[in-house]
DNA sequence: GTCTATACTGGGATAGAC
DNA sequence: GTCTATCCCAGTATAGAC
């Protein structure tokens, strides 16, 4: 398969593999604009140069691609996320090492979080359940708990928190078509806006669970 | 008009007002459920024992009624906000008011971050310019800046700042469904857990706003 | 494996009676 | 102002040729 220079792809026929990655592509970009009700299937077949009836013949249905979808978005993005081992850090480094592999994720793929989003939104979460993405903000609370109770962080409700945290790193890239106005000229995907926001969803997240009367040393 | 015991509605005829008012009132939680694209008039009018038919007779089309959803809420929600007087008092306080008061509204109606969700995924805040609802983030940036300007606050970017705070208000509703495993038995939109939502939200805002080096005294 | 053509359905919108 | 009936398009899904 071959991409010409206007980035529309031109399919070499009879590739199976290639197409379906192809088809999941177009995919994750339409269930980002869209959410699952909404996607249309005509709109991922014309932004592959396959048609409506490949996508059928590999993925069933709509739900079908959906859920390849998040099964390779969750192998791909979140996978990191359970295989790091925070266990022994620090509270203070485990969560300072969590949110950035969970940010750099969310950057690697800005459609991801919009995807999730949408997830929640339409489907209460139900094909996150199938996908077993839930187990997340396990890790989070754990080491918001262990924070607690050691005194590394201030008194705080973890699973409260937790979602707090996901929320501060998500609501980018939901809201930087609103937020456009206030950057006139900057691209909000672009690399320098979403360093921008890494470091200040840090900052906010980690000054956030500090105890009050921390000193500095 | 009158309400019957199982809360469907048993609607006199001939009140114009009546009957609009208890258009919008579905079309809010409809909106909410599914968003503009999703919502079905159908399901709006079955709440209502109202016909499609009249749905359109007085809002024209769905993007009419959308528009009306959108500013009767922001007339409702976010003009107590706009008519708060923050800028003679120190900002922790100001910013401190301006969040209690945003979840406030938010909380007594949870339809509403939702709405602002969809509106911002689905739509990129085409209707709320029209509703002129962008005008509440400049007032919580003025707080914020002035605030780093005087040392109230850490050294912090505003405009993302801003949308991390309003990011952790609404999230909450956002993923309410995917957190209910953790609370077993609690109600998310019942009293006792969005208070804790008010609380936990306002504490992680207040500290992560703090200078590092702030001493108790 | 890939295509074209089409069956079928849901739901926005309207006409027209009362 | 309110209703019933219906038009009509968009969009999922499939049949069947190559």
């Amino acid at each position: 398969m071959v991409t010409n220079p206007k980035s529309k792809v031109v399919r070499s026929t009879r590739d199976a593999e290639a197409t379906k990655t192809e088809i999941l592509d177009a995919a994750v970009a339409e269930f980002a604009l869209h959410g699952l009700a909404n996607a249309r299937i005509e709109a991922i077949a014309a932004h592959t140069g396959v048609t409506k009836a490949m996508i059928y013949y590999y993925f069933q249905s709509k739900e079908g691609l959906y859920q390849a979808v998040l099964e390779r978005g969750f192998n791909t993005y979140f996978r990191p996320l359970q295989e790091l081992s925070l266990e022994q850090l620090p509270p203070q480094t485990a969560l300072e090492q969590f949110v950035r592999c969970l940010l750099a994720n969310l950057v690697s793929n800005p459609h991801w979080p919009l995807i999730m989003c949408y997830e929640a939104l339409q489907n209460q979460g139900e094909y996150y359940k199938r996908a077993n993405i839930g187990s997340i903000d396990a890790q989070l609370i754990a080491i918001l708990d262990r924070g607690v109770a050691d005194g590394s962080f201030r008194f705080l409700d973890a699973r409260f928190t937790a979602n707090n945290i996901i929320g501060i790193c998500v609501f980018y890239f939901i809201g930087r078509e609103g937020m456009k106005h206030l950057f006139p000229g900057k691209r909000m995907l672009g690399k320098q806006m979403l360093e921008l926001h890494v470091q200040q969803a840090l900052d906010l997240i980690l000054a956030g669970v500090q105890p009050p009367n921390r000193l500095l040393h």
